[in-house]
DNA sequence: AATTTATATTATAATCGTTCTAAACTGTTG
DNA sequence: CAACAGTTTAGAACGATTATAATATAAATT
C-alpha cells in the first residue's frame, strides 16, 4: 500500500502536477499488490464504475499517455485492434491468450532468454519482446 | 516469376473468385523473387501509382483480409498505429527499426530458438513472435 | 447461349477509438 | 494575494477501418 504523498512526489519528480485526477489514476493503477494489465477502455470503466468522481476520457488518455512517457507503464500492442498497458516495467514476456483475451506475464523460468546472435549495424537494441498466443487445446481435437 | 494460372488455381482452390482485382493483387505481392512487408497505404498507393486499373479501397482491405485469412500472408502488428503485412508465411522474427519504421526479417542466424519451457495448461501455442526494436545508437536509448 | 444464382466490387456513408481545441480551472511560485 | 504555467474538460474533429446497398462479374444451371 502506498500513501498519497508517494504518489506526490513521484509525480512531482517526473515534473507531472499531482492533479485530482493523476492521483486517482495512480491509486488505480499503482496501489496494489501485484502489477496487472489494462485497456483504456478497462481503465475508464473501472474509474467510472467504482469512484464518484468523473475523470474526463480525454484525461484518461492524456495520463496514461503521460505516465508511459515517464517510463511507469508499457504499452503491449497485440494486434492492430488490441493494446494493453502493463503496470509492470520490467522486462517480461507474454503470453496472450486468445480465448480469453487475457495477457499474462511470463517470467523466466517460462521463457528462456532470446539469444540475439546479430544485430542491424550500427543500431541498438531498445527493446527485446516475446508475445507467445496460445489457444484452447479443444479447438482443434476430436 | 509466376503465372497468372498459378494464381488463378490458387484462389479458386482457396474458395475465392479470381476475379480482375485479385489477380492484380496478387501479381503486385507475390510476383517477386523477395518476400516483403507492407501496409495497406502502401499497397494502396502502389496500385493506383503504378498501374491504370483503378481498385477501391474497400476491395483492397477486403482482399487483403482474405488472403490473411487464407494463410497467404501475416499481419505483424508494431504499435496500436502500426500493422504491417508479411509476404513471407515462414515462422520467423522481425527487427523493427525505430528510425526508418522498417521491418526486417529474422533468420535462425540472428536470434536463435525461441525455448518456452512451461506453457500456460490446457492451452496450445499458436505462435511464436519476437519482435526486436532497434534504433540508431545515438538516440533513443531505453 | 441464355438464364439464374452466388459472389465480388464500388462509391460512399457510418463507425469508433483517439486526438485536438479552446475555454475554464487548478497548482505553483513569489 | 497575483500572475503564470500547466491541466482538465466537453465536445468537435480526425482518420483508419468497416458497413451498406446498388451494380457488376463469375460460375452454375438450363
Ligand atoms: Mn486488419
Ligand atoms: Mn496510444
Ligand atoms: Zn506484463
Ligand atoms: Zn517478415
Amino acid at each position: 500500500m502506498y500513501k498519497n504523498s508517494e504518489f506526490v512526489s513521484k509525480l512531482r519528480n517526473s515534473g507531472l502536477r499531482p492533479t485530482k485526477q493523476r492521483l486517482k489514476i495512480c491509486e488505480v493503477l499503482f496501489n496494489r499488490d501485484k502489477t496487472f494489465h489494462f485497456t483504456i477502455n478497462d481503465l475508464a470503466k473501472n474509474i467510472s464504475e467504482n469512484f464518484n468522481e468523473k475523470i474526463s476520457l480525454a484525461t484518461i488518455y492524456n495520463t496514461v499517455h503521460a505516465f508511459k512517457d515517464k517510463g511507469y507503464l508499457k504499452e503491449i500492442t497485440i494486434s492492430s485492434d488490441k493494446s494493453y498497458f502493463d503496470t509492470n516495467i520490467t522486462k517480461h514476456h507474454h503470453f496472450y491468450d486468445e480465448d480469453t483475451n487475457l495477457l499474462i506475464d511470463c517470467n523466466d523460468n517460462e521463457i528462456g532468454k532470446v539469444n540475439i546472435k546479430n544485430n542491424i549495424t550500427g543500431k541498438k537494441i531498445s527493446s527485446v519482446e516475446v508475445l507467445v498466443r496460445v489457444a484452447s487445446d479443444t479447438q482443434n481435437q476430436n
